[in-house]
DNA sequence: TAAGTTTTGTTGCAATTGCAACAGATTTTT
DNA sequence: AAAAATCTGTTGCAATTGCAACAAAACTTA
């Protein structure tokens, strides 16, 4: 994992940069962005967490990313037009830079002292990102409920160190997150309990064996 | 879509530049390579077609990402040690590019004057991929075998201008894709023949109303 | 071309999952 | 502090999906 990523810094290089870099706050629930037109941009949660959300047409909500700081969204990876709208909405209090991509990519190709940095770290953040996309589709291709949760579970235990942790969301969200029922998904929760695998108190989770 | 990439130039930059890249070619379900170190690998298929492939512990074989040529993978995408391996197999005779991600980034910040436009290429190649991982997230994240197979259709389609295509997998092979039982994926598809959604001649698929 | 292998198409049955609905708990808003 | 909204936990029932198994078709290899 390419850590050695400082999203200051990379802020303040942006905004130096020819790349016209801005930032803004949103508070709790409110709307981010909307993925419709492809306007190229890129952004990047500097502080707090949001969630990429659909609705598909029958209402189903699916929380396609849940986002942290220093993670990377925009339209940029969405440009092909998909039915159904995306949004990303605040989970939290957020801060959130946001830029156009070909100022970076295609302007000044000689010049701007910052452009290759810029680039660098650009491929750090985006490299980053697709390795939680590759986490989250090993997730989504297991078979059965019982296997996403094991996933899931197993991505919050940090290499196997922590055998106890907190789920970072509801539960309800967490059903939309895997992309099941949250009944079954209860259930499902219910039979880990009674055969021995979890213990569960509220959203502490402890795995055992 | 950034489409504007020449994977040949492209790797005549490469083997010109520091990074030392290489070229192997494989026949038909060869090996192309196996994550199991974290050695920082990128790869290029540069022709052909292949599939990166993981079994789970139960024998369930997932086809996690189908691969043609231009696409980039590499264990440096799958830092994290699943539980799983996985392999990517050539589908058919293939070229593949490769190199170590360390020889571009790390290395030569000055000096080696190509290290800029391979940079942004490199960018250019994995922006693509995270595209394509996107397109995968969507579909996985539908709850129905129907509602796969037409997100599926739907990406064959190219933007709907063709309703009628060959889908380029074996029926086996797409139910791995999927991430479904074969023959319910087949009862599926009957279905959406019998209600008159698609017409089904062997491999080739039309759309209807 | 014959034998072997893989893929397709199909079915019955069992298990899993989704849907709808509701009560109680918890959280948020007024 | 009360009211409103959301979340949790649960269940019965129906629909979907997976499993196992098999024959026929198509494809590969000797």
């Amino acid at each position: 994992m390419y850590s050695d990523f400082n999203i200051q810094e990379f802020t303040q290089q942006l905004q130096n940069s020819c790349a016209k870099a801005q930032t803004k706050k949103f508070v709790k629930n409110e709307t981010i962005t909307t993925y419709i037109k492809n306007r190229n941009q890129i952004c990047i949660l500097k502080d707090g967490l949001a969630d990429l959300v659909r609705y598909d047409i029958n209402g189903n909500k699916t929380i396609v990313e849940t986002l942290k700081a220093d993670d990377v969204f925009g339209e940029i990876f969405f440009p092909v037009k998909t039915n159904n709208e995306l949004f990303v909405v605040a989970r939290e209090k957020c801060e959130v830079v946001y830029f156009i991509y070909d100022d970076i990519l295609q302007k000044c190709t000689r010049g701007c002292k910052f452009h290759e940095i810029l680039n660098s770290n650009l491929l750090k953040l985006i490299l980053n990102r697709t390795i939680s996309q590759n986490i989250r589709i090993e997730l989504l291709t297991k078979r059965t409920i019982r296997e996403k949760l094991q996933s899931y579970f197993a991505s919050l235990t940090k290499g196997g160190l922590s055998r106890s942790f907190k789920i970072p969301l509801s539960y309800t969200d967490l059903a939309d997150y895997l992309s099941v029922d949250r009944s079954a998904m209860m259930r499902e929760l219910k039979s880990l309990q009674e055969e021995g695998f979890i213990t569960k108190d509220g959203s502490k989770i402890t795995l055992k064996y």
